[in-house]
DNA sequence: AAATCTCTCTACCAAATGGTAGAGAGAGGG
DNA sequence: CCCTCTCTCTACCATTTGGTAGAGAGATTT
């Protein structure tokens, strides 16, 4: 049965999932095996064990979102729109594969144990950002900060709103797919509205 | 031996730690005890399952949370002054005692168990704060915007860059004291930025 | 003094966990 | 035909986990 995508590539998929939502701590091999229907020595086999396993699945991770972003800079968008384009594709992928953030999630917590190696992955792609907001900065299309703590803000305020479905829930607003476009609208308002340039940012000519 | 602070009180704080930093799977109550120097049967004692001991750690947070913010509201500010003022208290809260956001973040995950504890709780103080930036924008000290949406990106934009620490490294964000009132610094200027009325949000007369 | 209540302990246990050792089946090459 | 390589399996194992049963010590009540 199911020859068609290999072993190795159907656990890593089904471990990103596990590891994802759940979390590592409360992901046990027997469980991810049975729900591949295959034993824990297969995984065991492909991995050496399941912190390896974790590894891997951090690399094939960042590898993904590097490539989302990479793909998405690509277009040669500036100011306020580059930003919204992001937005929007983070939003598809909460929709699409909430695993995924849900593992970010799950490595940038502060007891990880896997702490750099998400890091050193995507650091690349963190400084091409952060090179984007000082430049649309210098010419004026983006009003003026610290372009560090600027991409924190942006990050943990479209993750947050992308992912934290709870949160959502406390506050009153249903998971329903027609909220999410209304959380995301309100969310790219916010955001002009903190991002959008002032007089005295314009460009020295 | 400290005989000065009650023994529950003590599992009780001590758990949320646990919880808090290291997440409910991968703590144990064997690993809990014997930092409190006692037998994993007296924390049974006090509570029947560690599910159980989580409901309480995770009530005793929610009440902890509340009166914070209760406490904040009841001092009678308005408009960003107000934000400003809960900011500068949850960063306090994330140096003071970091596992209680983390615990926070736990709880609110995807994958959650105990899903609807937290929410029951804070339930009234959420209301509060909405109606609050309802009042706010009403009387022109705001922007005008989704109440329930802005609440949101508010949320997950504070508790994100006062506790993501991985993330700030990540982002080339040192981790050190300094930093953080530089982070918040920065936050509260993005804020006014994204909260700051404009002319058409004069009240109606 | 006897009985009860509060609290912490020792002694166990069944289940689950990550991991080791190695057999067996099939394919391909010599 | 045999050898080797790839892959998945059965059989085990030591440790850890959450939890049960109940003893013992001290204080309080009757």
């Amino acid at each position: 049965m199911n020859n068609s995508v290999p072993t190795r590539q159907r656990v890593l998929e089904a471990a990103l999932n596990a590891f994802g939502t759940e979390g590592y701590a409360a992901t046990s091999l027997d469980a991810l095996a049975e729900q591949l229907g295959v034993r824990k020595q297969t995984i065991l086999y492909y991995f050496p064990s399941k912190q390896a396993l974790f590894d891997s699945v951090i690399d094939a991770a960042s590898q993904d979102l590097v490539e989302l972003f990479e793909q998405e800079a690509s277009r040669g968008l500036t100011g306020i729109d580059q930003v919204e384009a992001i937005v929007r594709r983070i939003f598809r992928l909460a929709v699409s594969r909430p695993e995924l953030l849900g593992l970010v999630r799950e490595v940038t917590r502060p007891g990880s144990i896997t702490a750099g190696r998400l890091s050193a992955h995507v650091g690349p792609t963190v400084d091409r950002a952060r090179a984007f907001l000082e430049r649309e900065m210098a010419a004026g299309r983006l009003r003026r900060s610290d372009p560090s703590m600027l991409l924190l803000s942006l990050y943990s305020t479209v993750v947050g709103v992308a992912s934290e479905l709870e949160v959502q829930r406390a506050m009153g607003i249903p998971p329903s797919a027609r909220a999410t476009v209304g959380r995301r609208t309100e969310l790219t308002r916010f955001l002009r509205a903190a991002l959008a340039p002032v007089d005295s940012d314009a460009p020295r000519p």
